[in-house]
DNA sequence: TTAAATAGGACTAATTTGGTCCAAATTGCC
DNA sequence: GGCAATTTGGACCAAATTAGTCCTATTTAA
């Protein structure tokens, strides 16, 4: 159905909710798991992709934990979508070279690839910030996307 | 890799290339087959699905096949894949009322319908006729999205 | 009547995904 | 120094989804 992830899905929440905690501390597994209510086991799996992509900073040992790697205005929901699925990307056609056995040259990819890079716009323009509680009140969506360039 | 399914992409080749063919008659699936080079079988179940949804009309018996339903125009890249997908929604936030674990309010499910509106419009917003070779020197795709709605 | 098509549905194999678990390394604290 | 709390890395499996094929019935033109 056209979906992201569950995984990826969860990734979002979990980095929402980081981001809607405490920044002067880090935060455990185990405490964003109570939080988000999403499994330890799975949560764990989730902040080690995240960690290990650089979004988020991870400290060991006791006292450790996990914290935003940078601002949460600097956070797109696309960083995080393509940590957990790759290069935004709806066909395979928007990615690589076109290996379309239809005809030489497959009609389809351009227009592929502008409705690629304005799904791909859409979810760069989302940062974290917009998604946790923190400023409900503003103004928060402001997506605008023109694509009359000329083919 | 938040991709649409193969046979959504399949469709939308099929589709494409059905709206370049010759309008004033029907085509059998094995024409379309040997165009695309899609085997046999996938292309007749793709037929079957796109007619049965009302995108192509079909002609039984010798003779028979199929034909666009209505202009190329007026068929959108969003009707076929949601003729394979269900309705566009990357995620269930999306569609239904939201079922998250994440505390009585999830935060992320206004977002989320803001940024699943830009990409059912962008993938609305291009028809048939754009994907076929047509028009290949008109101004192709032309996107203009605005969410600055207030929240 | 026959051949050429679509219609409908069942079925299987392959792939992807979600989720769990274990052992190792690191760090703070007593 | 040793213990407890953490993250790290990777293996593993079960479930769900997807891709693709096949069979049989129905329809229609010649």
């Amino acid at each position: 159905m056209m979906r992201i992830n569950k995984l990826t899905d969860y990734g979002i929440v979990v980095m929402t909710r980081i981001a809607d905690m405490d920044q002067s501390r880090v935060h455990t597994a185990r405490e964003i798991s109570e939080d988000t209510r999403i499994p330890l086991p799975t949560v764990t799996r989730l902040l080690k992709t995240l960690s290990g992509n650089g979004l988020l900073d991870s400290q060991r040992g006791s006292q450790g934990g996990y914290s935003l790697s940078k601002s949460s205005d600097d956070i797109s929901v696309a960083d995080i979508i393509e940590i957990f699925e790759g290069p935004i990307a709806l066909t395979e056609c928007s990615t690589n070279t076109c290996e379309c056995a239809y005809e030489t040259k497959c009609s389809v990819e351009e227009p592929w690839q502008k409705i690629n890079d304005t799904v791909k716009n859409a979810l760069e323009g989302i940062s974290l910030n917009q998604m946790a509680g923190k400023n409900q009140n503003e103004g928060l969506l402001n997506l605008s996307m023109n694509y009359s360039g000329g083919m």
